[in-house]
DNA sequence: CGGTCAATAT
DNA sequence: AATATTGACC
């Protein structure tokens, strides 16, 4: 009677064991960033061998809320700002996702991945002047408020700024550029100099190029806003961003530049949906299937957001919609943008210019210099 | 000017 | 090693 019963629970409960610790060696690694998971899961497993040793009804995950604290996954789709946390940090965030599937091989490559843009102050290193930027709002070097319109921080314990350590100076002359106070923005980039170097001509071997400047969160934060009054990152160009922006000191190029970073990662860096097409996306806990944490990334309607930048779980910023595997439509997306962005079809030369050879990593466009030319489009919506 | 890409600095 | 910035070129 119950003996053929029993047996088959038995048996069953051996396999959920079994199952049980290989989830377990799987997010043991992930200690730190599940603990509850891995808690639960070995309770889980305790239960069982208890059960199966005999006492019987042995309880415990009633309700495993096995979910991952670390859903920060709110809809914060805001720019993307992660604040580089001070040196010795307390913890590492807890970025855990994936409690993947029962067949992953190989393949935790935990997304320490840097966020981009993890600057902490305005204007580093400014040696005398405090900052510049005469704006209504005075930014305090060390100010990293999480106020709602600004930066969110993907995870991570919002710290305190930390002052940049002097860790500049590194080549004999420095020559920092900025000296102008109150020049605000002086257009063209013209006035900014005083009459001192205004291009760093690579001679003797002085002048490393300009003092990297930092982007920091409220410079980014305007950055964004000027962004969204223009109509989002493609149609904007350096020039009006800087203008709205009004820091002082801010040069086109840097400004092209962040944009152009800005661009790119706000590109589609959400290719984390890599489901096996075989396990399906629930783990076993305990007799219960618990989905797995899954972000959907969707709340992109709202303009409020600034631009385009969601968070995505990795710290990076997920640009909302996911575009096909293949490099093919940019489509940077949005909530407006999504008009014009065939000015890009210039530098399609065949041919290299000077001596470098391919840029390696940067490649825009998959059908550079092949034989049929008609990729130039390439937007067929 | 504005966009890319190579070269560097971190 | 990977990124972030700067500089040079179209």
């Amino acid at each position: 009677m119950i003996n053929d019963n029993h047996t088959e629970k038995m048996q069953r409960c051996q396999e959920y064991i079994e199952a049980l610790e290989e989830e377990r060696r799987k997010i043991q690694v992930f200690q730190r960033e599940l603990p509850l998971c891995l808690e639960l899961v070995t309770r889980a497993i305790d239960a069982y061998k208890q059960q199966l040793s005999g006492t019987s009804t042995e309880y415990f995950l009633g309700q495993s809320e096995c979910s991952e604290q670390t859903s920060s996954d709110g809809p914060v789709l805001e720019e993307f700002i992660p604040i580089k946390r001070t040196s010795d940090d307390d913890d590492d965030e807890q970025q855990s996702h994936n409690s993947n599937n029962n067949d992953n091989k190989n393949n935790e490559k935990l997304s320490k991945k840097s966020d981009w843009l993890r600057s902490v102050q305005l204007w580093n290193q400014s040696p005398d002047q405090p900052i510049v930027e005469d704006t209504p709002k005075k930014v305090s070097v060390m100010e990293v408020k999480r106020n709602g319109g600004g930066a969110f921080h993907p995870f991570k314990r919002e710290k305190s700024a930390a002052i940049a350590p002097p860790l500049m100076g590194s080549s004999p002359s420095v020559v920092v550029q900025m000296a102008a106070a109150s020049s605000t923005t002086e257009t063209g980039g013209s006035g900014s100099n005083g009459g001192g170097e205004s291009k760093k001509e690579e001679k003797g071997g002085d002048s490393q190029r300009k003092a990297r400047r930092c982007w920091s969160p409220e410079l980014h934060r305007r950055f964004l806003h000027a962004l969204k009054q223009l109509g989002g990152c493609h149609v904007a160009t350096p020039k009006q961003i800087r203008e709205l922006m009004k820091v002082d000191g801010l040069t086109n190029d840097e400004v092209k530049s962040h944009l152009q970073k800005y661009r790119l990662h706000t590109r589609r860096p959400s290719p984390s949906i890599h489901n096996n097409p075989q396990a399906p996306q629930f783990v076993l806990v305990g007799g219960i299937w618990v989905p797995p944490p899954e972000y959907t990334a969707v709340a992109a309607t709202t303009t409020t957001g600034e631009a385009a930048g969601a968070a995505s779980p990795n710290g990076i910023y997920a640009p909302i919609a996911a575009p096909p595997p293949r490099p093919h439509h940019p489509q940077a997306s949005a909530t407006e943008t999504q008009r014009q962005q065939h000015k890009q079809s210039k530098q399609l030369h065949s041919d290299e210019r000077g001596s470098h050879s391919e840029g390696g990593a940067h490649s825009n466009s998959p059908a550079t210099s092949s034989s049929t030319h008609t990729t130039t489009a390439s937007r067929a919506l």
